[in-house]
DNA sequence: GCGATTTATGGGGTTACGTCA
DNA sequence: GATGACGTAACCCCATAAATC
């Protein structure tokens, strides 16, 4: 709620400078006169102002008057070094939140970074799983398909048609666990407690994080908070 | 002399209140 | 008496000037 309090300290000063006009000798003289009157404060009326500054950073009328007897300084003085306090004050506050926003974001991209390279290696891994799983199958496959050719030539019917044989083995047949198998991951990984960081981990594991649209939507503050709060998942990566 | 900081001013906007038709 | 228009005062934020460190 706002009081009507009055101006007391320029009210007179404008006033006289107002009678001229602005762009008179007279009210050059008037500017001039009025700002050598500015003045550092003092020491302890700064200490004053900052502790009440503390407590509320926009003064009520009465403790302004209060504050302004106390100090020997006009109301509106105490008015414009609240004003002038409050820029201050907000200037240093979004340089402190720039600070903590770079900062967020530094530990975000180097954990994707991380994350990244953790994958590659999983990818790798794979890589070289079905290496190995698939090399045995190559040769069981040549093995029977010279059995497949010898039967060919046998059972060649008597009027010249081949009776074709396919072999088709699926990987999933062999005991490699297909993309879509969420039962195996979760059995391979060990990962039943961490329903949510699977789903996550599924719908960015192919490098959809890398554009900025996907930044967007991707809701870092709540990995963030989970990650200060609880590093277990965290820990199971690193 | 120069840059940073502090004090103060002025403009433009908002809100609360009083007055008047 | 209720109401809307208008004026005024006090406050705010913002940009900036001027003095000081």
């Amino acid at each position: 709620m706002l009081n009507h309090m009055e101006y007391t300290y320029s009210a007179e000063a404008a006033a006289e400078a107002e009678t001229y006009s602005s762009t008179t000798p007279q009210a050059s003289a008037m500017r001039k006169k009025k700002s050598k009157n500015t003045k550092r404060f003092s020491d302890e009326q700064i200490k004053s102002l900052e502790s009440m500054f503390e407590t509320e950073s926009r003064l009520e009328p009465r403790k302004k008057l209060q504050l302004a007897r106390e100090l020997g300084l006009q109301p509106r003085q105490i008015a414009i070094w609240f004003q002038n306090k409050r820029a201050r004050w907000k200037s240093k506050q979004l340089e402190r939140d720039y600070n903590i926003l770079r900062s967020n974001y530094n530990n975000l991209a180097s954990k994707f970074e991380a994350l990244k390279k953790e994958k590659q290696a999983l990818l790798s891994q794979l890589q070289k799983l079905n290496d190995i799983i698939e090399k045995p199958q190559e040769q069981a496959q040549s093995s029977t398909s010279t059995q497949v050719k010898a039967a060919n030539m046998d059972s060649e019917s008597e009027n010249g048609d081949t009776i074709k044989y396919e072999a088709e083995v699926k990987p999933s047949l062999l005991g490699v666990p297909s993309d879509d198998d969420t039962s195996i991951k979760v059995e391979y990984f060990g990962m039943e407690d961490e329903p949510c960081l699977l789903n996550f981990v599924e719908q960015h594991a192919e490098g959809s994080l890398t554009s900025p649209e996907e930044w967007s939507t991707f809701e870092s503050h709540d990995l963030l908070a989970q990650s200060t709060s609880d590093l277990q998942w965290w820990d199971f990566w690193s």
